[in-house]
DNA sequence: AATGAATGAGTCTTCATTCAT
DNA sequence: GATGAATGAAGACTCATTCAT
């Protein structure tokens, strides 16, 4: 089962080339005070010790401090959970999946696997969508439309072989995401990742295979 | 089937006799400010202005800012949830539910009439919640001793019927719950009551009946 | 050797009659907290609550905070000062006072009883001296008119008998009030009386009366 | 005879490299309000508009408006003070005063110098000292050191002599110092510096020479 | 006379942001 | 590019004072 190979996206977009050693170390810096403090909490100065630079330094590529914010969020939001989508697709796609299990296995897997080792900026992603309506209201129409174009022919597929219960893409995606985050969040808001991944994968496959049985 | 009598709990706490008219109001307009922009972003001027008041008013009971962010949300963790769970036991324990369905029905229904009746106290919470790790280890803890020790022994009895599986009862718990946040919370985000409480309780229950079959 | 009988100078003043008997708390509990705490560092609230009173009180008969200061220290300068000096000089006129020593003790004697006794005011009129230049012009002013109209007779005297020296009364009694104070503020400063007003007479007329010898 | 070479014990201190101009105007202004009106009439506002910047500056370099003050006065007694005993005693040492007279003039007209040279500073510590009993203990038992520890075998040396009396050094010290504190305080608390210090001196040592003859 | 809730100007302090070097 | 001193607009909080009851 070919395992998440997005697996350090934020480490990714640290390559890119505009970006100094030190702007580099800002943003470093911030992902990790954002994480713990949260975003209203981090001061500036604060990110500034953190990453060795002065203060000047901070604001020399980003304008503001709500560009720092979007650096690290935006590539997540608008790359990341998308390309991620993509590759997802693209495995799913490569991949004959013999039944439901093995999908939902796979699927479930990945995306813990995902979100424990992104689990720094998923907290500051949620700290951000819970204070802020609009940016839920965006994902959630995002992961909607995930779900019901580009989920949803899969979905039938399975619900054609007598796999899958004949609910909305929606609602059964809902049903996956919550079983998922419900192992995941407590690892990313406590900030431990003292979880086993393939334990969890079981005990979320064993839960769902029943509860989304036609 | 008995629905939940404790609607309008911060409500019930504005009713105390030490408070004046003036410190109710700013209860009321840092309840609106703290669920609508955060507790970060809402300065006591803010408070003020909405509460139509002096700033000097608002610190006269309330020492410090903090203090009227606990003044909310303490009620509700150390008297609300208790009570709401001591209410629900005396509601189950008060009527014989012929079946884990019933039971299910009811504690779904019940639980989402409460989330979204305290909608935005609620959301206060969850923002504390998702920036203060340990306050999400306080509640994850109380919230396992509730299952561990007031609920396994329900469990255990629909269990011995053969109409739950049997899983231990935070694995149990953390499914019921994890589903039910899936459709409360978006309106508790959102601030909107847009829900029919009445068709979420169907699609959950359907959901876990078959998820929590033997 | 009559005793200075002004010994609750401030106590005596508390009798007036248009004082109510929570009046009388505000002005008992202003003297603690402006000696302890200084001027500045107390506030209306801190005396209200000392007093038992509400904060209303506090300003019905004093309209503002410094009416309070003064009604502490106004009669010490006025009244007490003045008033303890007639008595003084009523006492030493009164008295055939054999030879400068005599004098020297009685007066020495005097004045550290006095000081001990209004311990308390005598520290918060210290504290606006050293704040407030003109207080202190004022106060010199008055001294130096005390030695030169009322003491120089006497000094003239002792002055004719060879027992005291030939400088003016001002440089006298500038010596005489240095050494006094030296034993006396510090008692006053720390708020403890463990002084021996006996054994300091002693020291001080011994030294004096060498200093001040022809 | 030697004269006090820390004349500008303050204004050396403001050479310090780590402070840039505005903070020395800072410091300066500061100085100058604090000695005028006291450290709690003082706002931090007041010390911007004198110092000719904005507020957020006075807080750069000083984290709180206390700091500012043990800027000031810190110098002052934890190095001014001893360093001035020492150099204070470096001259005794290495100058053969041929007698008692000498001695005592060089060190009265000496502290006068350093008295109102420092004025301000002076001014401000005595604020402190009279509020804070702490302050004055610990200036208290530093001085008393010196002068049992310090000055007592140069004492012994004119008492051996017979040119002082056999009192011991602490009370030798308390006559001395309050009578060239009565000379220097009027200086230091009215801020004018209309005092002939030579003059002084020779008051001061007639009446010193009478005083503490055997 | 007494209360205590209410006021609003003022205090100390923080912080995102700018800019000369 | 990098620095860090400087800014000034808020921010949380205090407090002397007033006034309806």
């Amino acid at each position: 089962m070919p395992l998440n190979n997005v697996e350090s996206l934020f480490a990714a977009s640290l390559q890119e080339a505009d970006l100094s050693e030190k702007q580099k170390a800002v943003l470093r810096a911030s992902l990790t005070l954002f994480a713990d403090k949260g975003y209203d909490r981090t001061s500036t100065a604060d990110i500034a010790r953190l990453a060795g630079v002065s203060e000047g330094t901070v604001y020399k590529k980003f304008k503001t401090k709500r560009e720092i914010f979007e650096a690290i969020t935006a590539p997540f939001v608008d790359q990341v959970l998308p390309t991620a989508a993509g590759e997802f697709f693209q495995e799913i796609a490569g991949t004959a999946f013999p039944d439901f299990r093995s999908l939902l296995t796979f699927a479930v897997h990945d995306r813990i696997v995902f979100g424990l080792t992104n689990r720094r900026e998923l907290k500051i992603f949620v700290q951000e969508i819970v204070s802020d309506p609009k940016m839920f209201s965006m994902l959630a129409a995002r992961v909607s439309r995930l779900f019901t174009q580009g989920l949803a022919p899969l979905f039938k597929q399975f619900q054609d072989t007598g796999e899958l219960v004949r609910w909305d893409a929606v609602r059964i995606g809902r049903h996956i995401i919550s079983t998922v985050l419900a192992y995941v969040l407590p690892s990313v808001i406590t900030g431990t990742a003292s979880m086993d991944a393939e334990q969890a994968t079981q005990e979320i496959v064993a839960f769902l295979m029943k509860g989304l049985h036609p």
